[in-house]
DNA sequence: TTTACTGCAAACATTTTGCAGATGT
DNA sequence: ACATCTGCAAAATGTTTGCAGTAAA
């Protein structure tokens, strides 16, 4: 199954309705290897089809953002933008400033640190967000991606 | 020496004219245990001192945002807020959902699970960022802060 | 006297909202 | 019929900018 069917699936078993809208923002949302801002989205959108207005595309992103099919991440240049990701466990993105493309990163080891904060500083700490940002394979070594 | 002192002496350092209103800012800054909004600032100025103008407030954290005397953080909710913080080593903010309060966590061991996915995911990582947002002690355990 | 700094208001960018009409169930 | 969804335009936010005046070097 591909990510725009999945992205779709989530919508409807939640109860929304699969409009071609949103079916549209699905799809566009899934042809992205990489984050995307609301306007780049509406812009894409507009080029496939004519009617599609601003308001419905930050009322699906919010609705994929609440089924966590899409996250909200904040770029450094300070710039909100999402990116796809997967529901089920909890990660965190690693993004190319050079292409824009993202990765989940799982948490791993992550969860032992903020565990380990969380006893030195006597915080209960409910969440976490790791952002990483770098240089693709492919944006950094040309086309092979091979460091010398 | 105190933190305003300290801000403004970054000021001073960078060649920038510590003005009353920079001071006023460093002042405001320094007061905060935690993060605050731009808006936030503007008003708390605006209470202090009658003429003090919203672009003030935005350059003079701009400056210090420049000069690393202040970070800016995505909260939870989306919202930008700023902390204070040393300029000198490279450390992460776990900010307190009850009262805004906001401590540096050192970098530590966050470093080499960086590297470590640098290795594993190919990227040349160039910065990342952890924020960690909780319940501080004295938030969670009514006055005291001691955890039963 | 030359440059840095400031307030103001206007410009801008981004996101949200109210509402009447269209669409799906 | 009924609830959901949609586009539009207006409003609410948040931030930046142009500029003329003020203060500092």
């Amino acid at each position: 199954m591909d990510q725009t069917a999945r992205i779709i699936q989530a919508l409807e078993r939640a109860g929304y309705q699969p409009t071609p809208n949103r079916r549209l923002v699905a799809r566009l949302v899934a042809a992205t290897g990489g984050h995307f801002t609301a306007a780049e989205l509406l812009e894409r959108g507009r080029r496939e089809r004519v009617k599609i207005g601003r308001a419905t595309i930050f009322r699906a992103l919010d609705l994929l953002t609440s089924l966590r099919v899409v996250e909200r991440l904040d770029l450094p240049t300070g710039a909100h933008a999402y990116v796809v990701c997967d529901p089920d466990e909890h990660h965190h993105h690693l993004v190319c400033s050079g292409c824009g493309r993202s990765e989940d990163v799982a948490d791993g080891e992550l969860a032992e640190l903020v565990a380990e904060i969380a006893g030195r500083s006597g915080y209960r700490i409910e969440a976490h967000r790791l952002e990483l940002f770098g240089i693709c394979p492919s944006c950094a070594g040309g086309a092979s991606g091979a460091l010398s």
